[in-house]
DNA sequence: CCCAATTAATTAGCATGCTTACTATATCAA
DNA sequence: TTGATATAGTAAGCATGCTAATTAATTGGG
């Protein structure tokens, strides 16, 4: 069955990116999942920690969990809303805007390995048919 | 750049998968992680741990935890290789076996829910691009 | 104005999965 | 036969990420 065998590469190709960007981020005294919500910062500065949780697709305690190690480690600052003192507003400190461009080129050298091979044309075949498949899970 | 979206979906379709499915084994009393050892089991009995930690993409530290908790709730056993001491072989037990059908009936439906809307052409496409992308994480 | 309901974030506790270091057993070469 | 090396699995300790329950602050209807 050929919806089996896409499960199962989905599957590996899952668990072996995961691995692989672990391991590429320890280079940078990072762990998996800190590099998504440093990226997402730079995008936007001072963004809430519910606006993390909805865009980098965790729940509010693990974005708690991982804003709370980030600012141990000095890579951000998170300050109370001036409005709403329920609010915690997250800022990149300097040695966090320091750490995007590392940062990326994890990431392009990771998404450069995975792809591969492939051809201009695939890549938008392949981006056509991932966006059905990630909209098929709202 | 084209590459980059192709990174954040499969990233966002990795994330909201495993999510699904950690939702849905939570009804059949599993956690994500044990599904796959135990259909692995299902295909091929009496196998070692460093074969379900080759086959299953994961370290041996993380093949014995879970082996243990399966073992514990007794829907697997383990026995002694009679040839060699070092090496555990791991078999479905009844309770084990009864649990395959269901397992499958939740991979069927999130894999349905997944892949709805493409075409025949398109799974046959996607499984390709998918081929060779996990083909390049080696 | 005040109390109920909502919203933002945290705490506690748990399971996955990893790395590093270790134990036990087996193999192989001198 | 014995001592070095390799292999299978385990133990300890850590980080991610979850759920359920809680705290603190805000909002909105009566």
């Amino acid at each position: 069955m050929i919806e089996n065998e896409i499960r199962e590469l989905l599957e590996v190709i899952s668990v072996k990116k995961r691995r692989s960007y672990s391991n590429q981020l320890r280079a940078l005294d990072l762990h998996i999942g800190q590099d998504q919500l440093l990226c997402r910062l730079s995008q936007q500065d001072g963004v809430t920690q519910s606006q993390l949780s909805e865009s980098l697709n965790c729940e509010p305690p693990t974005i708690a969990n991982t804003v709370k190690s980030l600012e141990t480690y000095g890579l951000i600052e998170r300050k109370r809303d001036v409005n709403d003192a329920r609010v915690n507003r997250v800022y990149l400190s300097e040695k966090g805007k320091k750490i995007i461009a590392p940062v990326k080129e994890v990431w392009q050298s990771e998404q450069d390995k995975l792809l591969e091979g492939l051809t201009e044309e695939e890549l938008i075949l392949l981006k056509g048919l991932l966006k059905k498949m990630a909209n098929n899970l709202n």
